[in-house]
DNA sequence: CTAATAGTGTCTATGAGACAGTATATA
DNA sequence: TATATACTGTCTCATAGACACTATTAG
């Protein structure tokens, strides 16, 4: 896609061109479970898979049978990748509105069995609800959330295993390091419940530290007290609803406390 | 790259499929000019730009001709873009041993006139050393270092003005949030010669003061002082030197202060 | 000597981290 | 009343940030 020192104009006939372009799509949700009346949930972060068919519709045996997969698929010329992702994530969910980011190409040779096929990954951020409505309204025996945990013995297709892995080390630093939690919860909610979808993603002491954690959320610049507001949904003490607000982070590992 | 819910066999041919896949490279330098003796450099970063040639090799018009470029080429099946690129910049500049970072997919509808070309962007850090070298020993009038100030009205081709723009956003983060201004420095350096790489991408108070950061730098896990080594080449007062060393980073807006 | 860079001494304010204690509502 | 969650009081210690000061060497 460009002239070279030497001038040479590029004949784009003169390639070898892909076979396929497509897009995937890690979509995660946190469930959140409710233990018992007046408590914070337990919030667990899960990765919707999709299981491959034994046979596809003529009937012949398809590939990468009976595996999981992420939900995706080909991208037409009329739209970037990013934009495919976003229409094949409602196509096949249902589920619109939704925050994509981008985070990473696929192009190994050999890594798609059928050519030479480039895959674009994203990961998605998507409210439980608009999950399990979607699931409730189909047969859903191949639509399955799983738990970050446990996708380890998973039969996953193609290099999908190392496409997950990568979503899960970007999703979770972005939880630490951007404002993307937000995606996960209520707009206005308890510093229990952003806590708990930290914990999700982090062990750190400072996050799992309750006192510790109540105080820094009042001092934190991207997120305020909405005043006034309070909710029983996490204790029986009326407790203080926060909310996110715009506000530029702007952090350097030079600058920062170690 | 799928099947979907349906367990539909997707046989590729019935697809459309791009025109070309390449890789961009955005070469980024830091130059360090010694205004005089016994002074910290004066350093700024740059950016590595080609020059289309205005005709190709059997004398037609070239497309986007005499408009400044991106070294970069097409993608072989054989290998990934992230391989491309590295081929492409040894190819092309001569210099290897170089760290890449891809950051970014282009595969806006339209974007190179010449079909449907995506484009996979990369950014290398190069010393300067390396690249004077090699202008050096070429002909050299289409490759030029150009100030990333000094980028808003050069002439670009394609749709490289947003891919430099990028670039340039993802690299000054890189240098804040990552040790990835160890690539700029010599193994063992100064306090100022690192503050200097730091001030070409931000204007941070607690990195602009001199005191502050002489400070600083004594306690960042991820640099140490090289016991006993001195350079002059910064004061005549000789100086005491660092090196960075592995040492894990994580970081959160949660935990950090502000 | 001067000039320039590289530090150190010291004070203040802030906040992290730990621990104990208080507050409020439900059942 | 007991219990669970949400908070506050208070102490200590680390360090950011500011300012003044000292140290070293070439020329």
């Amino acid at each position: 896609m460009k002239s070279n020192k030497e001038g040479n104009h590029y004949d784009v006939s003169r390639y070898r061109t892909p076979d396929g372009y497509t897009s995937d799509i890690a979509v995660f949700t946190i469930t959140s479970e409710v233990t018992k009346a007046y408590a914070p949930p337990k919030m667990e972060l899960k990765l919707m898979l999709i299981k491959r068919a034994a046979h596809d519709t003529e009937g012949n045996p398809n590939i990468e049978a009976s595996k999981w997969a992420l939900p995706g698929g080909f991208v037409t010329p009329e739209e970037t990748a990013f934009e495919a992702a976003i229409r094949e994530l409602e196509e096949e969910t249902g589920i619109g509105g939704i925050q994509l980011k981008h985070f990473g190409v696929y192009d190994r040779p050999g890594r798609d069995p059928r050519g030479w096929i480039i895959s674009n990954a994203h990961y998605a951020i998507v409210p439980e609800q608009k999950l399990s409505d979607r699931k409730a309204s189909d047969d859903a025996a191949d639509v399955e959330l799983f738990s970050v945990r446990e996708l380890d013995e998973l039969p996953l297709a193609f290099d999908h295993k190392q496409i997950i892995e990568e979503a899960i080390a970007h999703i979770s630093r972005d939880l630490l390091q951007t404002t993307a939690a937000e995606q996960f919860l209520p707009e206005l909610f308890t510093y229990s419940e952003l806590q708990a979808v930290l914990l999700t993603v982090t062990d750190d002491k400072a996050i799992r530290n309750d006192q510790a954690f109540a105080r820094k959320i009042k001092s934190l610049p991207f997120i305020e007290a909405a005043k006034g507001q309070k909710t029983q949904r996490t204790s029986k003490l009326p407790t203080q609803l926060y909310r996110f607000i715009d506000a530029e982070i702007k952090q350097s590992i030079y600058t920062a406390r170690h």
